[in-house]
DNA sequence: TACTTTTGCCTAACAGCGTTAGGTAAAGTA
DNA sequence: TACTTTACCTAACGCTGTTAGGCAAAAGTA
């Protein structure tokens, strides 16, 4: 085949490109099937081209669990903004994390279902420890105002995630219930939790 | 190569021999490395030969996801008995629940992690309908005898569930917390949820 | 016994994957 | 002009799931 005429390409950043065209292949295919050969070709250069502007495969899909970080963390703190008390802040919270969930499938997968291998931590998310003061705050406002003061803020911050995280993974297991019945779910077991911290 | 003689290797079942070999690799090495030609290998076999026991790789799989969904309800059964009281049922569920998912790595994350394609229902894996059925019962009771008689079973069912896969999975995104301190949420949930239920 | 069919098992391939070695040709620089 | 850097390519390696087609021995049948 003769060296194709990049004229014709757009001069923008290619790496811009192949996150954009990644990026879309995931949201209209899913994520099994993003493969190098395929951004290649769709963005018109040949394999190694993607190879210089990422180190592998998994390096490009990094990049996206950032964004998916990010992207949460500016939703809980938009959300946590709109309420004062810590109870309806909690509330908030929740609300926000699963609608993230619910609009944003792709990223959720890939930042809590698809073990990304080495990436446990909060050190190769810095953003994921931003998640997690942000939601502790309300959590020991309202420990400390409550009847047991002595509770484990990060405990409780953490049952309060594992609930969230619990619904919505289940609700993938389980295609037949409504999102209404799922929502009803949620805010059951939120309501619990809070009762439990006051 | 000159084909294999047959005499040494054991005349029993092949398709017994596939599955305990794949079982193998899958606890030495995980899911990810488990492929048909390392199994035909390990079997002594060549690769078509496993084709003539399964239709294709997701049947082997489907067939640990049958084994573990029994092994799970049989716990859990065994744990129910032990208990008579409800709120004792449903702790000794939950432990019962929690000591299946760190006992079996393997066994749930492909029941409830691995996202079986096509399997999300009942009607693929019957022995999920046997879970909730028993799960389901001392939440009924409890909530007969409790505040709320009102109260949805199977709202409940799937709160109880949720918070346990949730504790489970988060665990596993967590590397840094102590099994101890995992352990604590988990009772502090479970504790949470049966006082919300009475 | 002689012939046919079935069984058991194989090699070799197809199409896809992530990744990399090595080469060409144009562009920039001394 | 000569040299280096840049941009990009082809072709391969080794892995994956899956299948087509063939050979040889065993089994069934006339």
């Amino acid at each position: 085949m003769s060296p194709v005429k990049h004229s014709i390409r757009e001069k923008g950043d290619i790496r811009a490109r192949i996150l954009a065209t990644a990026w879309q292949m995931v949201k209209e295919e899913g994520w099994p099937s993003l493969s190098i050969r395929r951004i290649a070709e769709a963005v018109d250069y040949s394999v190694p081209v993607i190879y210089d502007h990422f180190e592998n495969k998994e390096a490009i899909v990094l990049e996206f669990a950032r964004q998916g970080f990010q992207l949460l963390s500016k939703n809980i703190q938009k959300a946590m903004e709109k309420a004062t008390e810590p109870a309806e802040q909690i509330r908030a919270i929740a609300d926000a994390y699963w609608k993230f969930a619910s609009k944003h499938k792709e990223y959720y997968q890939l930042m809590f279902s698809m073990g990304m291998p080495g990436c446990e931590l909060e050190k190769c998310f810095p953003e994921r420890a931003d998640f997690r003061v942000m939601v502790m705050k309300p959590i020991t406002a309202l420990i400390e105002k409550g009847e047991h003061p002595n509770d484990n803020p990060f405990l409780k911050y953490f049952t309060f995630w594992s609930t969230l995280h619990g619904l919505i993974s289940i609700r993938s297991l389980n295609g037949v219930v409504s999102e209404e019945v799922n929502k009803m779910v949620m805010d059951d077991a939120v309501n619990g939790f809070i009762k439990n911290l006051g």
